[in-house]
DNA sequence: GATTTTTTTCAGAGTATTTTCAGATTGGTA
DNA sequence: TACCAATCTGAAAATACTCTGAAAAAAATC
């Protein structure tokens, strides 16, 4: 079991990172400042951290230089605001291992979770099933028997969320703000049109398994009993 | 099975030697000073050291030389942050057998690592086996059948990485880091560019091996059913 | 110092993905 | 049943990413 320590002072979106963790079945710990997140990191029992750049006591790069200073070397993404190459740059100087500038699309956050801590040579969740559906998460392909097909980037993140939450609606508000992230301006019918995608691929590899649709709510996986 | 001992205080870095020599199989052991480092390599029971210059208690000079009072041969390579010839120099004086400076790509470490390990009569892994193709380590070449071609540096660090890790989709971004190194301003295109070289050979050699895409991921070698 | 090889750069062609749109379809409900 | 709103879907358009040949630049070799 994987466990990601999250230091990030907006509460809604610590809130919202713990969340979209928790649902990968990895454990989140959630902190507000720079100084407990450097004391909890120091217990060196975490396999993740991400970190916000800004932070209250303690920025972000300082916490990671002191943890690298003391020989943790927990890997940390960075979160920052900016889009600034210094900051980039100064942060990987700072010891941190990958980086990321919010807004993003939480699915492109797990995204590099998943490569930071293969990097890492952690045991990672590499495929998902649902029925006779078998995603690959490492190779972005989707198999039923022995048909295999390739998925794109968007599909391939819209069913990983919809087989990582089986038998709940996922609401077509959440797949857009998970998938295109909160700044996009997609609307309703680009999700429509990839569950389209995702319909004819079904079919493709004669699987069992459906996309139902729930009026005005969203979509979920259904097996036949 | 080549045992390595890497003496290295920096722990991101000592910790990137570590992964990347476990990777090829070898076996790694990581120690973060002068001191310790000279223990272990006492012991004689390592068959490559690397180690840093810039070390706390003893530096990597000193240990160089007192293991060679000791009689104690085992092949050491240095790695140092300058790129002064005076520190090789001095280096080479005290009896290391390699030098290398910070920093730099992971695939040209393990390339002197092999290198030495050669030298020294050790048994090193010679070739890689994908599909058709076989990849020597040691003449850079390339064959399938009875052809064969040569390959340069960076076309053979590539293809080696993608066939140390078969089936697996190996992200741009890796090998970027891997091949070109952390400091290289080199850009997509490059891989993209070396891509096109080494599937052109693929295709002289007459082989049925082919570089799948991933897009917006990366590179995996493909064997046909 | 000239020649060869390797590496980088660039631009246009080629492909896959993503978005957009409009008409067809569906389900609910008045 | 008839209507409306939501959804589905095929096709086209727009975009993003990749491939590749050629040439320039850099490095290695002779």
């Amino acid at each position: 079991m994987l466990r990601v320590l999250i230091v990030e002072d907006e509460v809604r979106l610590a809130e919202a990172l713990g969340q979209i963790i928790t649902e990968q079945k990895y454990q989140a710990e959630v902190v507000y400042d720079g100084e407990t997140g450097l004391d909890y990191a120091r217990s060196g029992q975490y396999d993740l951290i991400i970190l916000d750049v800004m932070l209250p006591k303690r920025n972000g790069f300082e916490v990671v230089r002191k943890l690298r200073e003391e020989k943790i070397a927990t890997p940390v993404l960075l979160l920052t605001a900016r889009d600034e190459v210094s900051d980039k740059v100064r942060g990987l100087d700072c010891g941190a291992d990958d980086y990321m500038t919010k807004p993003f699309a939480p699915e492109e956050l797990l995204a590099r979770l998943r490569a930071l801590s293969r990097r890492q040579g952690d045991v990672v969740l590499e495929e998902l099933t649902f029925g006779d559906l078998k995603l690959n998460l490492s190779a972005y392909s989707l198999s039923c028997g022995t048909r295999s097909v390739h998925l794109g980037y968007k599909e391939f993140e819209i069913l990983r969320l919809l087989m990582s939450n089986p038998q709940m609606v996922m609401p077509k508000e959440s797949i857009l703000t998970r998938v295109w992230g909160t700044e996009s301006d997609a609307e309703d019918n680009n999700v429509e049109a990839y569950m389209s995608f995702l319909r004819k691929k079904f079919h493709y590899l004669g699987s069992k398994v459906t996309i139902g649709t729930v009026r005005k709510v969203g979509y979920r996986l259904e097996a036949p009993l």
